[in-house]
DNA sequence: AATACGGGGAA
DNA sequence: TTCCCAGTATT
């Protein structure tokens, strides 16, 4: 009964604080489940201020989920590139398709079926039925997870099984069932802009009274958590070709960073190698075979980091005589050079294109 | 239960 | 440098 009460007061002291606090943000104008989702899937593992005007430009582009389900994949790419994790992109192409087909153009209302759409988790499909639907669900990511872990001092690693259990049982309880959707993105703004995890403002706090860590002093401990897993390098080698205005570019189709993103022919090596060793190499060969007259300059050497990987890339310009009768594969797609920004990319690529 | 998946911003 | 962001899918 007071434990009650007192989550009851901490869902309220919240929603008190965000009607005071809270960021306008064009999403927040909308109770149109379309609009919602696209959002929350843009800020997925994105922070607000890098995902903004990518909100702004895919709902313009793709206003309703027919506009998306008739697009083609590399459009929707397109107006995805530079934010990353493009898998997104992708999920979001199928499960408006989904939409479509299974859902009949509707946005699904169940928990259930928003789950079985594509690149939608628990926490998103909760995001959903809350904010669109005002249905209580309580969404838990990384701010939830560090606001409640600081107020009940959650021992457990945040990313481990228990700790995730145990602070969902927690999200649960302390939900306003009346006000779902207020308090929700309460307690995510309040994770994002005041329990930050540096430098949190306790002093401002409004849930001072109630936090554990902040009574024992220890707020910068948590949430605990299990350290990440190490980088490993890589070793790119980009052919810019160029013949008779034309270039290459493939699709990358592995599953591996940049999936379903466009790249110049490329060559990796487990280690560094020197354009000769490079040229010694069966890749090479089934390239460029034992052609005499073509030109390699060397532009540029791009050390390129990822979360989880640092990529060192080196592009080489490729000049083959425009009477030289030159093709590859058909999985590389010979293209015009005014054309090549038509194609999704990489950052990595991207920015070797606009120096060039 | 672990790992892969981007890119950027803050300290 | 290190951390981590309105997470999800795969192994």
């Amino acid at each position: 009964m007071t434990e009650s009460f007192d989550y009851f007061v901490i869902s309220k002291t919240l929603q008190c604080w965000y009607e005071q606090n809270k960021r306008e943000l064009p999403w927040r104008e909308t109770k149109d489940p379309y609009a919602i989702w696209i959002s929350e899937v843009i800020l997925q593992q994105t922070r607000v201020n890098q995902g903004y005007d990518y909100y702004l430009r895919f709902i313009r582009r793709f206003p309703n989920v027919k506009a998306l389900a008739k697009a083609s994949e590399d459009d929707v790419l397109k107006q995805w590139q530079g934010l990353g994790y493009y898998s997104r992109a992708h999920n979001l192409h199928a499960a408006a398709k989904q939409i479509e087909e299974i859902f009949h153009g509707e946005f699904p209302k169940k928990y259930s079926d928003i789950l079985s759409l594509k690149g939608i988790g628990e926490y998103t499909a909760a995001a959903i039925m809350s904010i669109a639907y005002r249905e209580p669900f309580a969404v838990i990511d990384g701010n939830v997870l560090r606001v409640i872990s600081r107020l009940f001092m959650i021992e457990e690693p945040v990313n481990s099984v228990r700790g995730k259990k145990k602070i969902a049982a927690i999200a649960h309880a302390i939900l306003d069932p009346q006000h779902p959707e207020i308090h929700n993105q309460a307690i995510m703004d309040f994770g994002a802009t005041l329990c930050k995890p540096k430098q949190p403002k306790c002093n401002d706090c409004p849930l001072q009274v109630h936090c554990l860590a902040f009574a024992k002093n220890v707020v910068s401990e948590y949430p605990v958590k299990n350290k990440s897993t190490k980088i490993t390098n890589r070793y790119f080698h980009y052919f810019h070709i160029i013949h008779n205005d034309h270039t290459y570019l493939c699709k990358r189709e592995a599953n591996d960073i940049w999936k379903n993103l466009y790249e110049f022919p490329l060559i990796e090596t487990s280690k560094p190698s020197t354009f000769i060793e490079l040229q010694n190499t069966a890749s090479f060969t089934r390239l460029f075979g034992a052609n005499h007259d073509i030109l390699f300059t060397h532009q540029s050497h791009v050390k390129h980091i990822l979360s989880h990987q640092i990529i060192y890339a080196d592009f080489y310009k490729v000049e083959i005589p425009d009477s030289e009768n030159f093709s590859l594969p058909d999985k590389f797609q010979k293209i015009p050079a005014e054309y090549i920004t038509d194609f999704p990319v990489s950052r990595l690529i991207h920015k070797y294109m606009e120096n060039y």
